[in-house]
Order: C-alpha cells, then sequence, then structure tokens
RNA sequence: GGAGUAGUACUCAAGUGGCUGAAGAGGCGCCCCUGCUAAGGGUGUAGAUUGGGAAACUGAUGCGAGAGUUCAAAUCUCUCCUACUCCGCCA
C-alpha cells in the first residue's frame, strides 16, 4: 500500500508505475482516490469544527450549571444535541469515503524498484544468472514420487483415505531426509546470524486480513471451526503478525528472524493439486527468512537473503539459478523480486522452490510497523524468502541425487542428521 | 475452562462525571557543587496520531479495544482482549 500523501504529491509517477506493470484497467483509480481524499479531509474540516463547538459547549454547560443558571444551560444543551445529529451523518460519510479510499489504495500496486525488468506475465520474467552446471545424468530419472515410492519413503493411497488428495505418508529414510533438510535449513541460517523462532501455527483472523487480500484469504485459508483461529500458509503470517501495530526502538533493527513452521494451503484456483506428486500439497513445512530493516538497508538484505537460499542449495549439490519478476508479475505490494529455481534433471528445466521480496514500507504501511528514533518515527520495510520449502527442496535434492541403481546419494551437508548415513538404497 | 486483581505517555504513577490531555517523579536539555565512584542542588523541556495554515499558530482524536448512558466520560454500564495470582485439565 501507498502512502496517500504520496498518492496526491505524485499522481504521474503512481500512473507511470501502473503503466509498467500493465495495470492500466487501474490508472482512473488514482484521480478517485486523489477526488475521495479532498473529500475526506474537507469533511474532517467540517467535522473537527464541530467538534470543536460542542466541547466548548459542554465545558460552558459545566459552568452555568455551577452558578445554576438552568435555563440557559437548557439552551446550550439543544445546541449540542443538534451538533451530535450533525455529526453522526459527517462521521459516517467520513467512515465509508475512508473505507472506500483504503480499498482502493489496497489494489494500487507498490513503486517498483528502478531495476525491475519490464514484463507483461511471468513468461518475461529474466534469467539472472544460473549457479552449478545444470546436469543431465546418461539414465532416466524417474518421477519423483516413484523414486520415494520405491525406497518404501512415500504412500498416498493411505494419505489419500485419511486426508484425501493433497497430503502424502513420507517414510523411512525419506522422511528422515525431510527433516535433515529442515534441520539442516535451520543451523544453516541460525550461522548466518539470523534469530531462530518458532511461531504459532494458527493465527487470529484480523491478523490474517492484515497480511492478505480477502480473495487470497478464502483461496489459500484454512479455518479452523467455531474459532477465530486460521492455520498459516506460510510461517511469514505469523512472524509479520508479530510486529502488527508495534513501534520498535530503531537500535532493535535490523531484526533477521529465520522461523520454521508447517505451512497449509488450500490451494483453489489456478493450479490446483496434482494427482500423483508431492509438489504441490496442502501441506508443507518451510524454514522462512523475514527481515525488517532501514529503509535505507533493503536492497542489500533483499541480495544477501537470495543469495544464502542460493548458497544453500549449492551445499546440497543442487544446481539453482536465479530469475527476476518482471514487473507484469510482481505481486502488487512488492517492490522487487526474485524466484530461486532448482534444477530438474528429470524434466530438464529448473522449478521454483523459493522466492525472495523486498516490500519497501508497503506492508509496513499496511499493517502500521513502525521504528523510531530520538527525531522521527517512520515505517520499516520488510522482505522475505525461502531458505527451503520441503518437500518441494526434497524433490530437488532426491532428483539430483539421483543414481542409476535406484539409490539416493546423501548430500555431505545432510549427512550428520542421517545418523552418518551416506546412500539411501531399496 | 473457573475465580480474583490489574491495564493511564519512554518508565513509574495521581486521578470515581465538567476547572485533567492528563498532577507528580524518573527520563531528557542546560547550569552549579562534589568527586574514586555513587550521589546532590538549580533550572528548562517534551510527551502519541492527525487536519488546517506560507508561517506564527490553531483544531480534532487519544487513558488496553469496542459499544452504550450523558449536554459532557480516564471516571458510570456492557462486551472483548491482555497480564499477574489461585484452582482445574493436559503432551
Amino acid at each position: 500500500m501507498l502512502d496517500i500523501k504520496f498518492v496526491r504529491e505524485n499522481p504521474d509517477t503512481v500512473k507511470e508505475n501502473i503503466k509498467k506493470k500493465f495495470q492500466d484497467n487501474k490508472l482512473h483509480l488514482v484521480d478517485e482516490v486523489i477526488t475521495l481524499d479532498s473529500k475526506i479531509r474537507e469533511l474532517k474540516v467540517k467535522g473537527d469544527n464541530l467538534r470543536q463547538e460542542k466541547n466548548e459547549t459542554s465545558e460552558s454547560i459545566g459552568i452555568l450549571l455551577r452558578n445554576k443558571e438552568v435555563e440557559a444551560s437548557n439552551l446550550k444543551k439543544e445546541r449540542v444535541v443538534t451538533i451530535n445529529k450533525e455529526l453522526i451523518n459527517i462521521e459516517e460519510e467520513e467512515t465509508t469515503l475512508s473505507q472506500e479510499l483504503r480499498e482502493k489504495m489496497l489494489v494500487i500496486p507498490n513503486i517498483i524498484d528502478e531495476s525491475v525488468p519490464i514484463g507483461k506475465d511471468d513468461t518475461q520474467n529474466k534469467e539472472i544468472e544460473k549457479f552449478g552446471e545444470p546436469y543431465i545424468p546418461p539414465y532416466e530419472i524417474p518421477y519423483h514420487a516413484d523414486i520415494c515410492a520405491s525406497l518404501n519413503g512415500l504412500d498416498k493411497d493411505a494419505s489419500g483415505r485419511t486426508s484425501g488428495n493433497g497430503f502424502y505418508y513420507l517414510m523411512n529414510d525419506i522422511a528422515r531426509l525431510h527433516s535433515a533438510l529442515l534441520s539442516y535449513a535451520r543451523d544453516f541460517m541460525i550461522d548466518k546470524g539470523f534469530n531462530y523462532c518458532i511461531p504459532p501455527f494458527m493465527i487470529h483472523g484480523d491478523v490474517v486480513a492484515g497480511v492478505m487480500s480477502f480473495e487470497e484469504m478464502d483461496n489459500m485459508m484454512y479455518k479452523i471451526e467455531n474459532e477465530d483461529l486460521y492455520l498459516i500458509g506460510t510461517s511469514e503470517h505469523s512472524m509479520i503478525g508479530k510486529f502488527k501495530g508495534q513501534t520498535l526502538d530503531e537500535k532493535e533493527l535490523p531484526i533477521a528472524m529465520t522461523s520454521y513452521s508447517p505451512c497449509f494451503r488450500k490451494e483453489v484456483g489456478a493450479h490446483g493439486i496434482e494427482e500423483r506428486g508431492i509438489y504441490r500439497v496442502h501441506q508443507f513445512e518451510k524454514q522462512e527468512m523475514v527481515v525488517l530493516c532501514k529503509k535505507e538497508d533493503a536492497i542489500s538484505w533483499y541480495n544477501k537473503m537470495w543469495s544464502y537460499t542460493v548458497e544453500f542449495f549449492r551445499s546440497l549439490d543442487v544446481p539453482v539459478r536465479t530469475l527476476e519478476c518482471c514487473s507484469g508479475d510482481l505481486a502488487d505490494l512488492k517492490v522487487k523480486s526474485c524466484d530461486v529455481e532448482a534444477w530438474s534433471p528429470r524434466q530438464q528445466k529448473y522449478f521454483e522452490v523459493g522466492s525472495c521480496s523486498t516490500l519497501g514500507d508497503a506492508q509496513a504501511r499496511r499493517l502500521n510497523i513502525k521504528a523510531k528514533n530520538k527525531e522521527e518515527t517512520y515505517l520499516v520495510s520488510t522482505l522475505n524468502n525461502t531458505v527451503l520449502a520441503t518437500p518441494r527442496g526434497l524433490i530437488a535434492v532426491i532428483e539430483n541425487n539421483y543414481m542409476e541403481d535406484g539409490s539416493i546419494k546423501i548430500p555431505k551437508a545432510l549427512r550428520n542428521y542421517m545418523g552418518g548415513k551416506e546412500i539411501i538404497t531399496k
């Protein structure tokens, strides 16, 4: 969300930005927002003046009553009653218009960074850099679910019976590898100086509404029956929610956290749940990075953060590349964002395993997260990035370490977490 | 889950209907004294969010949140939230 003052003062910049994102259908919002804003301010002045009169009149009633001037005080009382009636209308209108303004403001996209490549949609995202040689083995690599099943590590028939499509039983060494990955990801980030955190896995509706749109909420979030609780779709929800409405001391910044949580997503719409695999599922686990920092530090954190994910996967011998989101593919809140994609030797293409974003102060404005020093209070900048989401990350490790005989070589970095084991065999 | 107590600015804290947007203190600024430290004395200042105004200035909101009573609410009523204490339950 942008600052209304900014929109008021720089309407052309905002419009230019909307064009860059190929959202011309939103252009009219800018002028509408400016008109609404000035109407609201007019109402505010009107209301303020009436409230001033009301306060002064009420105060004078007190004085009159003390002097036992009952009649004069009754006249003044009537005046206040009239003012109150007028105020009700003005306040109602102000509330309505403010809501309308906020709704419009919420869908006006954040100003994207100058470095973001211009493009219409995800087909025009730009590869930035490859890390590691995409390796094509001389033998065929089976579908990940088949590999896992053949190693007695996956049972989707059972999960279908217990929970339906989109769930999975991981078992034996595959389950252990999954946990090893998460533990390693956790320690990897702790070593980078991030503070480890396990957040609540359920949050109240008002926090959910703070971190996403209603549409997203419907398409993603599972609600607990008869409770004001939702299962989180990512620990970012809990981690950003942690700071909702807070004013931090600038000395506490930057706050660099790495959080673990299971993630629950309905995955309604676009892609849906695939029948066979464990690539897109209702329940997965994730190690995340969340950073709150000063505005001027945001870009350097952004670069540091995605590079940590790259480093993480490289330490597991998984070739990766970074793909920058072009203007048209960038979610409205984001200033700049890139995906980290892992190489799939089976499909011989890259697939998304993580996403790194800087949101500027847009998220903080929405949720009212501030920091202050002696001189001023200001909105913080927020960033988030995936270290590891698994089973997706598990798939990358399995495919890239699959041996011709059907076994999986365990990357060195994970062996300590696997009791020293070097290979998973049938 | 039950019962009790509390929630006022950066912190502590006074305050049961109008003269309280908030006494007082710490804090913070300046000055003095003393000096190994700790401390002491004087004086000044601010306090959150936002509107109008070129500015000086001026207004609104703001006492955990919301609703209500009233001409008028930090103060009365209701609901909720949070913290603490006690009890119950539980991996």
